[in-house]
DNA sequence: ATCGTATGATTGTCGGACAAACCGGCAACC
DNA sequence: GGTTGCCGGTTTGTCCGACAATCATACGAT
């Protein structure tokens, strides 16, 4: 007894017109930055609606595989940019209940190799880039939210620099997730700055001089000191993390 | 002279209504599992049409933010299940030309850091769920897919074990990534799945015995077994990853 | 050369329409 | 009692047709 059957999927029809144009452009038929043909013609093709094509265009442009460009009305085949994917992840995560505690180890065990990866690759474009950034950091401005920006931003030059888009992808959402937590801290912790600035000064001189175990040190150290800053601020390790 | 402005941003209705509504989810005001009013309700109050509401709901679908529970046509809250999340990241990796020794570099850094945390954190459901994973993946079942299937439910596990939605969130695209070669390299050496078993046993133990040091040296081990196999396998790995 | 205008293509949005699927309930039936 | 069949109401999936706004292009005027 007992026939067990499968569930039957059914699959509408958006759906189905996603999935085909998206693996298009996933085996590379469809090559970057080509512009797609107009919703009409699409619903031509493929035999539907044009408010199908339509359901199915704004799918594909929430993962970033498609994007209209300035001055196009025609999609045109993107890469996804590391922002929007990033954003998506944390997003995911912050419904998942993630508190600023694993926030911060996932930041001890992803930043300190990173920064050794940066120290042993990087190229002199990289470490101009990187100075930039950190002197833009380091510059005293007003605003709170633009400083933890440049900090973030201080981050995602090291891991260019490390030149592996897989960690710099994995970075991104953790540098969009403590965004808000850090700004709390700075505005709390009045050292907070100056400790990050001379921190960002000690890891430059250790990549420039392609130091790799100085680099993971400087940077475990950097990470620790949040650690230091979130407890001076009073900020509970165990809070979820809000948007 | 030159007077700038900044470029002066149109947003369609249909991106208005998903940011609405996804406001509203990640605040919490709408909560996991509640059920959306029907389209056209929604279309009511957000007085636009109901194709416009359509659209919108398709992009927050595609964000896991949204999704329809078998047997039921209204649309539910969701929280973005990782497998969906890491499919876009993977996706957008893919499309940025990662090589099959960014994602291994990526393996090395993570994985022994995450062994160690699931020594430190493991609960014994967590370790029963991980014998179970590793008992499965020994087995020996004929089909390589489904190999490399069980192979991966073991990662997934060791980083549940560790308690870090973070690092399993940034675990998850590295494990979809790491299939199509996987499935190669296991086919093309054939000891590589005794030696992964045998790896997946010292493990067990050491996160069993919550011996951190252990379980980070045996998961550093394991991960350079992988580049090992990929030599033997001949398998180039300055390689651009497919799907 | 710059500007204004006509023209065509394309999108954003709308209203309405209908079949199919699903739910709950109720009656019929073995 | 449990299964089956049927009915009405709700909701989605899909389609059709329509129109204003926007943009590219070409062409002509100043």
């Amino acid at each position: 007894m007992s026939v067990e059957f499968d569930r039957v999927l059914i699959e509408p029809a958006y759906r189905k017109v996603a999935a085909a144009i998206g693996e298009r452009i996933l085996s590379r038929a469809l090559r970057q930055g080509e512009r797609l043909p107009p919703e009409t013609e699409l619903a031509r093709q493929f035999g539907v609606n044009r408010s199908t094509v339509r359901e199915a265009l704004r799918e594909l442009e929430s993962r970033g595989l498609l994007q209209r460009r300035p001055g196009s009305k025609l999609m045109s085949v993107s890469r996804p940019q590391p922002a929007t994917i990033g954003q998506g992840v944390s997003h995911a995560l912050l419904l998942h209940d993630v508190t600023v505690h694993h926030l911060w180890e996932a930041l001890t065990i992803l930043e300190p190799p990173l920064a050794a990866a940066a120290a042993a690759a990087r190229t002199p474009a990289d470490l101009e880039a990187l100075g930039e950034a950190i002197a833009a950091c380091g510059a005293a401005a007003t605003d709170t939210a633009t400083a933890v920006q440049r900090t973030a931003e201080v981050f995602r030059c090291i891991a260019r620099a490390a030149h592996n888009p897989v960690l710099g992808l994995a970075q991104e959402p953790l540098l969009q997730l403590l965004e808000p937590s850090l700004r709390i801290m700075i505005d709390r912790v009045p050292q907070a700055r100056s400790r990050i600035t001379a921190a960002q000064r000690r890891l430059l001189e250790a990549i420039e001089a392609q130091d790799e175990a100085a680099a993971r040190e400087w940077m475990a150290r950097h990470i620790r000191d949040f650690r230091r800053g979130y407890d001076l601020a009073g900020i509970d390790l165990s809070l979820r993390l809000t948007a």
